[in-house]
DNA sequence: CTCTTTTTTTATCGATCACTAAAGAAAAAG
DNA sequence: CTTTTTCTTTAGTGATCGATAAAAAAAGAG
């Protein structure tokens, strides 16, 4: 019971994730979330803590809603070299996108680090950490079912995979065109060596 | 004539550089500055200007003092896949460094742009697209040389190089060791075809 | 020495930061 | 209705932000 909150909170939260992902955790003050959200600090705080816990449930938010095509690319192809090829396209389709911010929440989000663990920075550190296993248990997978040559290193092939996808997000936001994006994309997957049995 | 400064500017400028490329632009607040650098507030405005004109003093030091290697590279080899491999070399060993900061000021020292135009992001972004520019020129002088084949894009390696540039920045504040990263530097450089004629 | 110039020190400035106490308002419960 | 609970509004908190005014101090010029 009691009174009913005059907002919806996933609407209020999708602004604000807006708002984190243009400017990042540090450059985003709580005078502007009031604005974007469109409500009063005592509103803010009651429903979602403090601005840390904002931003993680912003991350949380953003790995759900925005991130879904990289687990959807790892698990829907046949073939590891197809998935890996399917998961750079995605990526710059999803940073280089007209009716989104520029670049990745998770990567470009929360650079620095003011303490040392728990931060903001260390949340999205972890999720990016999550996506290269993600893509090196894929490859490995490739590897048993035989469409990945036993010689390449999943782990390594995959940290060049998170490489490029990391600076993919710098590149976006640096006004790089989705094509161009594509071409590299496809440049990068040949390096790789995972589709020649 | 005049009082005689009690700093030595060289000094105190490698100071505010280091902890500007630690932490960022936004992160890094006066008072850390006036610690590191052992000055007050109008010993540091008089000598440097503002907080955002001292950031770009560092960014220009930074490129002339740890960024050599850049140039270095594209000039002392004699074909275009030497050059490219050490560039991406060399850019591991100075992303990855006992003594210094962790990554690249250039990349990660400021993501955001509160202002449009002249912001420290805009200056970082200029030297960034600098970077992939003269990687490109590199490239296209292989090709004229005839050490990288003619079918080659020259401006889609030269991006996808300065993309994994890039991503090292992240991957080298994540904690990826030296190795690691030399073996996706090796496996990189595969994928632009520029050594076979 | 005095005068001039520049730097340093001291003590702030107003603005904004993240955050909250207290009172008023809107719902359900009795 | 009154009471209870929860939320919103109003108005602020102390802290820190980037930046500066004014006076004291240290050099050379005469």
């Amino acid at each position: 019971m009691g009174r009913p909150k005059s907002f919806d909170v996933d609407d209020v939260l999708e602004k604000a994730l807006r708002l984190f992902w243009e400017r990042g955790y540090e450059a985003t003050s709580l005078s502007d979330l009031e604005r974007v959200m469109g409500l009063r600090p005592p509103s803010i705080y009651a429903a979602f803590g403090n601005k840390e816990t904002l931003f993680k449930t912003c991350a949380d938010r953003y790995v759900e809603r925005y991130s879904g095509y990289v687990v959807e690319a790892l698990t829907k192809e046949p073939t590891a070299a197809e998935a890996v090829m399917r998961l750079l396209s995605d990526t710059v389709d999803a940073y280089v996108h007209d009716t989104q911010p520029r670049g990745c929440l998770v990567v470009s989000g929360a650079i620095h680090c003011p303490d040392m663990d728990e931060g903001p920075r260390l949340v999205l550190e972890q999720y990016r950490k999550a996506t290269e296993a993600a893509i090196a248990t894929r490859i490995e997978r490739g590897q048993e079912e035989g469409d990945v040559p036993r010689d390449v290193s999943a782990t390594m092939a995959a940290k060049l995979v998170a490489t490029v996808m990391q600076g993919f997000s710098t590149q976006a936001r640096d006004g790089a065109g989705n094509d161009d994006l594509h071409r590299v994309a496809k440049l990068a997957v040949g390096a790789l060596g995972l589709s020649a049995v």
